[in-house]
DNA sequence: ATCCGGGCCC
DNA sequence: GGGCCGGGAT
């Protein structure tokens, strides 16, 4: 039953996982460093082609990855596991099949909405000719694609020099600091964007790296600080 | 029993 | 903030 689909990587055309920029080191950059030495290569992000991670990224919306699997088998085996699959099946025909990811009528009609699109704009190569912030626009125009969801498919997908952030992230970085309130998403992607350089690699990594942070060490509950390789810098981490 | 997920829409 | 969803971990 097990894809071991985290294993498997689809990258835009022209990056290479050992070519990244340098991160320097500032806040950032140092983090990244960290990481890096701890985990190496993330594996970042799973997925056969790029439709398919466009359409992982969508399932696995406030959903653990082990049940978007699931919902991945069932599309495989049907044969929807492309946007004209999507494009020529019902909504209700398609709900079903991805159950197991949760929210599944939502999901259903996400992804219908992004198959009309990736049809219009990715498989006629309109997208090409879009700049960055154009094409995070358009993203979040669909119906069930939000901040995350659109700089992930700009990233993982498309290529694009787009810093993902999501869940982990925001909880990781109240913790280095030592905040009440979890930073914003725009706050962080500022940050992250004027710090370190637009290179799709390196922001790859940098948020496949926090993810598997968040799932070993800085997890919601008992987070593991003892050999956390960011404890040194961690205003939490340093309390225990 | 409650929490928690790689959120997003209303 | 509530609803969408439901399975696995405290």
């Amino acid at each position: 039953m097990s894809l071991h689909l985290e294993r498997e990587r689809f990258l835009p055309s022209g990056l290479d996982t050992k070519l990244v920029a340098d991160p320097g080191n500032g806040f950032w950059g140092s983090i990244y460093t960290a990481l890096w030495e701890r985990f190496g290569d993330p594996y970042w992000w799973p997925g056969r082609d790029a439709w398919e991670v466009a359409a992982g990224e969508v399932l696995t919306q406030n959903t653990a990855w082990t049940n978007v699997e699931q919902a991945l088998v069932g599309l495989r085996e049907r044969g929807w596991i492309t946007a004209d699959a999507i494009r020529l099946t019902d909504q209700d025909e398609l709900a079903p099949v991805i159950r197991p990811a949760g929210y599944f009528n939502q999901k259903a009609r996400k992804l219908k909405e992004l198959a009309e699109w990736w049809g219009n704009r990715v498989e006629s190569g309109a997208v090409e000719s879009l700049g960055d912030d154009e094409l995070r626009d358009e993203l979040l125009a669909l119906w069930g694609v939000g901040p995350e969801t659109a700089d992930a498919i700009a990233c993982y997908a498309l290529g694009r020099p787009l810093f993902v952030v999501d869940t982990y992230t925001q909880r990781m970085l109240a913790r280095l600091r030592g905040l009440e309130e979890r930073p914003s998403y725009d706050s962080i992607q500022s940050e992250v964007d004027e710090e370190l350089p637009r290179d799709p690699m390196l922001l790859n990594h940098l948020h496949g790296l926090i993810v598997v942070l968040s799932k070993e060490h800085c997890t919601a509950r008992n987070p593991q600080c003892g050999d956390c390789p960011l404890q040194a810098r961690c205003v939490v981490g340093s309390q225990v």
